[in-house]
DNA sequence: CCCTTAAGTTAACATCGTTAATATCTTAAT
DNA sequence: ATTAAGATATTAACGATGTTAACTTAAGGG
């Protein structure tokens, strides 16, 4: 109960100290240093322990995928409370704050976003509870147009989704590399990012209308 | 010149096989397999031949990645070429085909669009090449529909480039997992797909207007 | 106090990417 | 035709990694 004698043996919380070393070496390293014995090592254990906590590499890699979508819903939430007056501007910083994460966290977004053998929802709920978070956001933010008239009335569910989907490739061909110059031509993350917001908002017939 | 008498030595076109013998084992086997030495095993020639021919592994996965565009492109082709009477049709087939592609050549997926340590387009003229091939055809639908009035008159790029980042998020979150049962509520992906291109031609203001 | 069980350790295995040293084939100049 | 040079392939080895097996230690309830 009291402080351990023998600070090797039943670290207490050891299942979150990996995750915290995990998101460590991918601040200071990147996503190629993350391996298992690292994270081991970093949490001060040796390089088999982490398999009393965690079935294999991958189940930890989830355990930091749901910090980062914790991460994100907790960005997007500061963008809903900042400018939550105005429906429109809020559309925009929304985005923008998707694609800045995105790019700064980017080996978080890859392992959020990678793919994974056994489906995660229904063998995680708590990453599956964590990514509806987030997405919560972005229906939040589909009702504030809807009520501001930016957006048709409805269901916000298909305007979540789609806001989802345009964001969120715009950011993966970002970090990845997706983009050639002769595409995206020396603009700005967020000229690219304002063009899809618009696209999301107003559609391909647009301008026609405004 | 004759027959190749020792036929461990001098490939030939040990470059172009090892491509092939990856992406075998990738429609064979998946993503999971795809070692360097068991694509050099396949290409019947010592572990350590493909370092003739690729810097690294990632030089090979570049090529394979490259195969992969050219694919999509040649998809993307037959749909143009299918449907090119009917912008309107052309515009959500060419969709449904990108999402389709996704599907049966998911792990061929995530090489094209994977993590690139060094900047693929500046270093490598061929795979810039490919990808630009294949987003012309997304250029190319812009323009089908800016002359059927689908979209607005102007600079395609930024019709195509919109169209390209939402129908590639939902690719990418269709094949790795990154839906929730909660979010897609056990719709289809061709349902999924018809909710994001509807977005990507009308926005979320979409059916007001209409 | 002992005994079960959870939690951690060490050792080992197979696989992988990569490099060094070596061997073999091809080619072109002599 | 000979041979030197260069390209291409082989074998052997190294270090790192994910994972498992066998063993050890600590904690807690009867």
């Amino acid at each position: 109960m009291s402080g351990n004698l023998n600070p090797s043996y039943h670290h207490g919380d050891l299942k979150i100290a990996l995750i915290k070393a995990g998101l460590e070496i991918l601040a200071e390293s990147g996503i190629a240093e993350l391996s298992l014995r690292k994270v081991a090592k970093r949490a001060g254990v040796s390089e088999a322990a982490p398999y009393r906590h965690y079935k294999d590499k991958d189940a930890l890699l989830t355990g930091i995928a749901e910090q980062g979508f914790l991460r994100l819903s907790a960005t997007l939430e500061q963008i809903e409370e900042a400018y939550a007056e105005d429906a429109s501007v809020l559309f925009y910083q929304m985005g923008f704050a998707y694609v800045r994460f995105a790019r700064t966290y980017s080996d978080s977004m890859r392992i959020m976003f990678r793919h994974r053998t056994q489906p995660s929802p229904s063998n995680n709920p708590s990453l599956q509870e964590a990514t509806d978070q987030m997405f919560n956001y972005l229906i939040d933010l589909a009702e504030y147009c809807q009520q501001a008239e930016l957006a048709r009335p409805g269901h916000p569910l298909p305007l979540a989704l789609s806001y989802w989907t345009a964001i969120h490739g715009l950011s993966m061909l970002l970090i990845d590399h997706g983009f050639t110059e002769e595409i995206i031509q020396g603009q700005t993350d967020e000229t690219l990012a304002r063009i899809a917001l618009d696209n999301i908002l107003y559609g391909w017939q647009g301008s026609k209308t405004l």
